[in-house]
DNA sequence: CATCTTGTATCACTCTATTGACACAAGGTG
DNA sequence: CACCTTGTGTCAATAGAGTGATACAAGATG
């Protein structure tokens, strides 16, 4: 489409998701996964920050409201916003909620090379576990 | 290195782990990580088959040995090989131990994707979660 | 066939994560 | 300042994963 055409010719990133959407399916709990419901919620919230999905500054939901959406005990919420905040993708306040912290995207390359590499899995017929497999061992392979 | 060339001059691959060397570092079990113990053994040796790493028919350490190297209880590496086995990639048999079913290796072009992006991701110095990170978002990127 | 190998099953116990509810305290707003 | 917003802390209970040891049973080997 034309509209998600920028002038200069690179395709438009999609808008980055309300504090709503994130509890309406951007992020996910499965009870099946083996992590369980907290870390799930920081790893997706994480990759959403890193992936420059969610930009500097952004409002991410309230303890409470991000719980509910996702039916988890806000503890378990507050657990995982805790561990992005020790992290220093976030910062929390009493009152103002938790932004993103500046300059938490990685580097726009490295992006665009995941992006090309999920494309190749995809179009062999891989699954995101299998892509998530190729690149481990693809990993240890670059250790030297 | 030259002894590292093959005759056509592509890269060999390194040489397959033997039953040992799987417990020896080849696989690795960290208790600070959010998976257990059971699927940290499960991931690590789906991604050495679904890789290429470990070949059609070969010998998986068993349950005793594993548990003892990674000091694990058995029951808790049993799990991770009935995971694997009912996955479809290994198959198990009493006395003869656990090995890896034919054809369990993803396709060869996936896997040149998945290094050429770890090499891209360490040259932009991002670690493996962070590479992780992106690939999952770059997954949710490219669903449509 | 006898013996050995090795995965599977079982057990009581320990440990950890999560839960739902409530209270407190730090900030923000009008 | 009063009131509201929102993260943090606490609690007892629950659920699930892992533990180490043991026994059983299915196969493999000589």
């Amino acid at each position: 489409m034309n509209a998600s055409i920028a002038s200069d010719g690179s395709p438009r990133p999609p808008a980055p998701p309300t504090p709503e959407a994130l509890g309406a399916g951007a992020v996910t709990v499965d009870p099946a996964h083996p992590s369980g419901p907290a870390e799930q919620v920081r790893s997706q919230l994480a990759a959403l920050i890193q992936g420059g999905v969610l930009a500097a500054n952004a409002k991410l939901p309230t303890v409470r409201q991000l719980a509910g959406d996702l039916r988890l005990a806000a503890g378990t919420v507050a657990k995982a916003y805790r561990e992005l905040e020790a992290a220093g993708l976030v910062r929390t306040g009493r009152a103002a909620g938790t932004r993103v912290n500046p300059g938490q995207g990685l580097a726009a390359p490295a992006r665009a090379e995941a992006l090309v590499f999920a494309r190749a899995a995809r179009a062999a017929g891989l699954n995101l576990e299998q892509a998530q497999a190729l690149l481990a061992v693809g990993w240890d392979r670059t250790a030297s």
